[in-house]
DNA sequence: AAATTATTTAGCTATTTAGCTAAAAAGACT
DNA sequence: AGTCTTTTTAGCTAAATAGCTAAATAATTT
């Protein structure tokens, strides 16, 4: 479970607008699935994404999107996972999904109340 | 639907420390549903959540305390409604939950690519 | 009307943040 | 070995943030 140090930090990192654009599009830009462990490490698609790739979908200096990511992957909301000269970055889904049922939750335990 | 502007506002509320204990402590705090809609307007419990009555669970100066609660409000994840002269607080429940579809469906979603 | 209670506003300071450019580091390619 | 590619680190600046105290505002009570 996380615990609130964890959850502050998740969401430090997605309350900057810059952040959670490259969230949202690590998690929908299509070319996320780049190495997920179902598939032979070889079998990386051409428009996977890396630092570079989603650097171009914005009007930041590169440095400055290296370092949004590092906040996101702080936070353990994504992993970057270096293949040769190149990180790869995926969405990490065990806690996104562990953030979601936070919330479902305390709405849920709040109707107790 | 809350649209990117209103997210990114949420976490950036929830972002910080004692902005989610506070948070937290109005979910969580018991004395929380003073004044809701479905009971009269006059059966409000003598511990319902003011600004004063959450500052006492905190190491910080009042005027810190109501800022923070500010800006929780302007995220409109909490209500403030002012009767005589005190401000009786409640968590914004309709806008949790759409914070929490949100997550749900993102993590849903992802699972079809 | 004066005092008390509850809250916000103003104005200050120290720290953090988000952007930049230039340079360094780590691999791969020729 | 030298060059190209990819990414990070260093070092800078401007702006935002989080805390404080003192003062103002608003409503109630005496």
């Amino acid at each position: 479970m996380l615990n609130m140090e964890q959850k502050v930090k998740i969401f430090k990192a997605l309350g900057n607008e810059t952040r959670f654009k490259i969230f949202k599009n690590i998690f929908t830009g299509g070319y996320a699935c780049s190495i997920d462990n179902t598939k032979p490490k070889d079998d990386i698609i051409a428009q996977a994404t890396c630092v570079t790739t989603i650097a171009e979908h914005f009007d930041f200096a590169l440095p400055t999107i290296s370092r949004h990511l590092k906040e996101l992957r702080d936070a353990d909301i994504i992993t970057m996972t270096k293949k040769s000269n190149k990180i790869y970055i995926e969405p990490n889904l065990d806690i996104v999904k562990e953030l979601s049922e936070c919330f479902t939750k305390l709405v849920d335990d709040y109707k107790l109340i």
